[in-house]
DNA sequence: TTTAATAATAGGAACTATTACTATTTAAAT
DNA sequence: ATTTAAATAGTAATAGTTCCTATTATTAAA
């Protein structure tokens, strides 16, 4: 993999974001820097940074999202907002529990927690 | 939501198989009874039933699945054959985990753990 | 039991996220 | 400098799904 303008763009917008980026947005921001860059170099170079390790793509319902956090962890998603934000529940073994308890080799795992964050809580509690 | 043949017999087709299925391998089987049934059909349908609680679709990768099995579970994938299987991990108390730990509503937990199934770490012991 | 209202349908067009294609440009090894 | 192959821009194609429309079918009411 030799180096690019447009690779390594690309790697440093998702990297100094925590939004999740979409690959839209990710094109959105890089066409400031690189004003003809196309969608197509966008998704190439996100699938090969991701096929590196060095940032980490998931689904969001259909949409693929890119993380720049690359640590194992897992998400909180509001219902009301969107907002997905990053949990770590290293602490419960899951690897260790599905291993003991089901004829499976765990790999990987993903966990996505549907929900309401504070904001929309508090809002309900309200009657907002 | 008035009754009809097509609808039941989409139901049907979901509640009697544990496959998880995708809406064109529903499609097909729903053929086999009403040879000129709509994929439009099809997915307005799966959109409802889901809707209404009498099935549930998830999403694996970036196609929906649906699942006759509307309790609370969630899933293996194996990476080498693919197939889904359904589990249990009630006895964790995830939500209750999550409520106490985050600033966060828990409603809805989707986990899927992907690694090799019985069969497949089978294989790979024996180095086939 | 006809009639009226409208939910559901078949068939096909449209949409969206993503991938594939191709001629050209560029990085970097020789 | 020259060569070689990776990377690119621009665009066409794909797959899964949703939307549209004229027609049909279900159910409630007269």
């Amino acid at each position: 993999m030799r180096q690019s303008f447009q690779r390594d763009t690309i790697r440093n917008i998702v990297k100094s974001t925590k939004c999740h980026p979409t690959a839209d947005w990710i094109y959105c921001q890089a066409r400031k820097v690189i004003s003809n860059i196309s969608l197509g170099t966008v998704y190439r170079n996100l699938s090969q940074l991701n096929q590196n390790g060095v940032i980490k793509a998931f689904k969001d319902d259909s949409i693929t999202r890119y993380d720049g956090n690359t640590e194992s962890h897992h998400h909180l998603k509001c219902f009301e907002c969107g907002d997905i934000k990053d949990i770590d529940l290293h602490d419960l073994n899951l690897k260790e529990h599905i291993k003991s308890r089901f004829d499976f080799e765990p790999i990987e795992i993903e966990i996505t927690i549907f929900g309401n964050c504070k904001k929309h809580v508090y809002n309900k509690i309200k009657g907002e």
